[in-house]
DNA sequence: GGCGCTATATAGCACTTGCTATACTTTCGA
DNA sequence: TCGAAAGTATAGCAAGTGCTATATAGCGCC
């Protein structure tokens, strides 16, 4: 598994791209809520987990198994969850990227809970190129 | 089914509002797709809608079933499919709202075969608010 | 009219992400 | 220390979206 997902791969056209990105999308969401909770509280647990992404715990669980299988994160039984290196990177582009696009829809004139709300599905599916663009008009256009 | 999808339900959290977004991202697809090609060729067959999608044959008939029992769609077996009004009004406003995406991020100065394979992702989770937005960019600011 | 090609439908499988119910471990307080 | 509460794992189910293989219907051509 690549350091980044969508940019590497090319799939046949935007709507299997689409599909990709969306495959994607709960593994990176999962892997920013561990670290985040790894910074506040020390550790992931999978009941804390589970809250955050409202989900019950046995999805979580099922979830985690698979951040495992793809390398982001290892847990033993009934212990935390902890990401890998390549976890703990993905997490950190996950959340710039999060930040940049909240930013960048404000700087639209979206109101900003809209633009959290429209963010957390759009930031998935957002490229580097498009990203850059929109760090760009953050920066510029002041 | 209202009319419009995202719009109308407040799920609980970001998080599963992005997944909702995702269950319907595929029905507009379809329902996209089937208006083009009636459009274009008078009538959408599940093999030019397979094609097109880039899935397999039954793939589609599955989706389609999905369709009808939504109501967006109908069909009678070996035959076309064709978009009931509702299905209609979906097309159309995805097919604009899709226009509209694309042209923001070009505005934005993504390349346009780039703004055209990630509006096919971010389109799904753009709200009304922050689609005003964007027109209100590519009116405004000449 | 019937034969064959094409289009469509159906069956059956895999995987993912949800869920509830239940079993098992750990932890903590009495 | 031991038992209950809390946390975690597992089993089993549903729905959605893929696939291949195969059956069936429609259509055109001889």
């Amino acid at each position: 598994m690549p350091d980044t997902f969508l940019d590497e791969n090319k799939p046949a056209n935007r709507f299997a791209r689409a599909r990709e990105a969306q495959a994607v999308a709960l593994l990176e969401d999962y892997v920013e809520m561990i670290g985040d909770l790894s910074a506040e509280l020390g550790e992931a647990r999978v009941a804390d987990i589970a809250e955050r992404m409202h989900v019950s715990q046995p999805t979580a669980t099922k979830s985690i198994a698979r951040l495992k299988r793809e390398g982001l994160a290892t847990s033993r039984p009934y212990r935390g969850v902890f990401l890998t290196d390549e976890g703990a990177r993905l997490a950190d582009r996950v959340r710039d990227r999060h930040r940049t696009v909240v930013a960048f829809l404000i700087r639209m004139g979206v109101p900003e809970d809209i633009a959290e709300l429209d963010a957390e599905g759009i930031e998935h599916h957002v490229s580097q190129v498009t990203l850059s663009a929109f760090e760009a008009v953050l920066n510029c256009k002041t």
